[in-house]
This record gives C-alpha cells, structure tokens and sequence, in this order.
DNA sequence: GTCTATATTTAGATAGAC
DNA sequence: GTCTATCTAAATATAGAC
C-alpha cells in the first residue's frame, strides 16, 4: 500500500506549525528565484533562519517540500473563473477574471513564478494536473466562451487560445516583473499605476474580443 | 585592466570549434530547462558527450558559458522590428513583428526559456541590459506607436504596454508550450496548426489595437 | 518530538599528464 | 592544445543525541 496523496489531517503541534509555515514561506522565495533544481534545502534553512536538517525533518525530500508548494498554487489559481455560465455576460466575467489574476500576480508574484519554473523544465511533476484536471477546466470555460460567440456578445475567437492569451498577459506581469519595471524605467508601481495597468489590460482584452465597453475601439477603419 | 567585454576575434581550430558548439547546444537545452543554478556543469558535459572538465577548459566558468550563451539570445532578439517609422503601417508592422517573434518561438524555444529564467530570477545577469539598452529599444518603438495613435492609424494604447502585451503573448507559446499543449489536448503541433495559431494571435492583437483589417471585430455593439 | 552531528554524493574548478 | 585525474566545497539526507 503506497501513501496517501493527501496528508492526513494530523493536528499538529505549535512549534510544528510555526516552523512549517516559516520553511514554506522560504521555500516560495527560492524557488520562486532558482526553481526546483536550483534551490537548495540549506538556502531555505537559512532564509527561514532554521538549520538544514531541520528542513529535511518537517518536510522530507525537497521533492516533498516542492509538491507541497505547488499544491498551494494550484489550489489558489483556479478560485476564480469557477462559476460562469452562458447567461453570463463576457465583459463582466473576462473583465472580474483579468483583475483577479492581475491582483494574484502582484500579491503573489513568487507562487506565478514557482508555476512559470515548472511549466519551464517540462512540467515533470504537474503534467498529469495539465493534462486531466486543467484540461477539463479549460474545455468546459470554453464551452461558455463559444456560447457567448454564438450568441453574438462577442467575436469569434477560439476559447482555449482566448484563456491562454489571458493566461499569458496577466502572469507575464508576475514572471517578469524585472523586465516589466526596467523597461518602463521605474523602481516600482504604486497601487494606483498597478490598477491602471490593469485597467489598460482589461481595455485591451475586451476590444480584441469585440465588446465595447466605453469609448474605446472607435478607431476601427 | 580587466579583459574586454567582446572576446578577441581568436581564429580556433577545428577541435575547439567543434566542442565549443556542441556544448553551448547542450547548455542551452540544459539552462532553458533548469535555469542557471540549477544547470550543472557535469549535466551540460554529458548531454554533448564530453568530460565535465571540458566544458570548463573551452568556458572557463558556468557563469561565462552562462553569458555567452544570453549574448547569442540577446542579439538574435532585436533583429525584428529594427527600423520602423511613424509612416509604416501599423497593420503591417505589428503583424511581422507578431509572426517572426512566434516563428522564433517554435524555431528556439531553448532561448526564451533561458530568458525567461533570467528574469524569472531577478536578471542579476542581464539588469543593466534591460535597464539601459533595452529600455532605450522600447523608447524608440513606443515614439513611433504614439505617433501612429496621433495620425489616427489606430486606437489609444500605451505604447509600452503594448509592446509588453507583444512579448507576453508570443513569448508563452515558447516559455510554456508543454501547458499549452496539455490543455489543448495535443502532443505536438504541426506547422500548419501553429500558423493558425499565429493568424490567431495576429488578428487578436489588430482588433485589440482598432485595426480592423478583414470581417473582424464586426461583434463590436 | 526536536535538533545536532555526521555520512555520502555531487558540485565547480584546476593542476598536471599526454 | 587537449583531456584525465584530483582537490575542495556544497549538496541531500539520516542516525543518533537531547
């Protein structure tokens, strides 16, 4: 009999808890800057201000540690987006959607780029979430999404390519936030240049997708 | 002195240019899978059919083989979009640009994913690039996209996040194409489904922009 | 239950043989 | 000029002390 997937919901003890926590949240830091491979178990020791084996003693492998990780992510990804139906108007939904990912992607940066390292080598320990679960989330939003083009709200697109330009635009600004800050010559965004970004973004999204909002897409010749 | 920047056009022998090509092929399969500290030496010196200790007599160190090999990114990157000017065409412009950055995709897929990496991790390599040269390169392009919103060639955009918008999405189909095969269901693509892809993503970008270049963006209520 | 001390492997790099 | 043999440090992991 092999392990269970999940853990079992042991009650643990405070000092447990407390040092746990303190070793995840290390643990997102490093592989958020050197992935899987490139983290060791004695950086994550150190930022979490604990010994190595310490490490090694509350999480076992650095394999365990990583899956555990990546199930927090996965679990935090899809909150969103869960509910949509073809009596849903898109501008509302895609618009609620870009905004969720946006504000995920700048409270979070570190659990996108995790995702973004994973997807990067292969996808060794995730490919079979990609190819069941996130397969099945992606055909049944898109299954809506076509309703909404037959229905006339909005331009024929092909859905699965729709959410992965989504996908696309909104995790570019947690992945490559450097390159996003450097190119813009800043050290850093307020709130308010954040929000305004990703209103630009959301602008964006809708006139390439055929809803007009406001006063946008009246350049079309 | 410290050694200059560009190594001296040295004229190599045979041997040497035989295994200094065969391992910054092999490196770069390895850093786009497992970015720069999680890339060994040892890794890259089997992979091209080599002793470890070879690869540091031909590079010197992981970091100079590292640097060479994001040289050869950074200089094979900018080669599109090099001259525009405010009386081009957007349509035109936009959609070359869009087409050879995805023809890069699926030709290199390696290079961005080493990119990506970098700045996954903060650039430490590649700051000052992106922080001077390349914030320059973004200037440049983005006078001339405001100067096509002036003339009415198309919608207000920022010019820079447009261009961030560019890279994010024909960047994805490189840096995450095992996700983006998993959710649609494939195990590779062919060249023609790709070049769909491409038209796709090529059209999203026009509509997004307000250049309506054939029956598209006709939804618009 | 928790952490220190230690074992074993693999890392990057170089001195010296060919 | 090229590569083999070797050195030192850092990696993962565990046995055993507290």
């Amino acid at each position: 009999m092999t392990k269970p997937v999940q853990a079992a919901p042991v009650k643990m003890g405070r000092i447990r808890l407390k040092r746990r926590a303190a070793i995840l949240a290390a643990a997102e830091q490093e592989f958020a800057c050197n992935g899987f491979k490139g983290t060791s178990t004695s950086a994550i020791a150190e930022r979490a201000g604990l010994a190595k084996a310490q490490v090694h003693y509350y999480f076992g492998s650095k394999e365990d540690l990583y899956q555990e990780v990546l199930a927090t992510i996965m679990n935090q990804w899809n909150l969103t987006l869960e509910d949509i139906t073809a009596d849903d108007e898109p501008a509302e939904v895609l618009s609620r959607y870009v905004r969720a990912k946006m504000h995920f992607s700048r409270e979070r940066p570190e659990l996108s780029k995790i995702f973004a390292s994973e997807v990067l080598r292969g996808a060794p320990i995730l490919q079979t979430y990609l190819g069941k679960q996130q397969y099945e989330w992606v055909q049944s939003r898109a299954a809506v999404i076509r309703a909404w083009v037959e229905q006339g709200k909005m331009r024929r697109i092909d859905p699965v390519q729709l959410i992965i330009y989504l996908w696309a635009l909104t995790q570019h600004y947690a992945d490559f936030n450097t390159q996003v800050l450097a190119v813009m010559g800043k050290d850093c965004l307020t709130d308010e240049e954040y929000g305004e970004l990703t209103d630009q973004l959301i602008d964006m999204v809708l006139v390439g997708c055929g809803i007009a909002t406001r006063d946008t897409s009246t350049h079309v010749r």
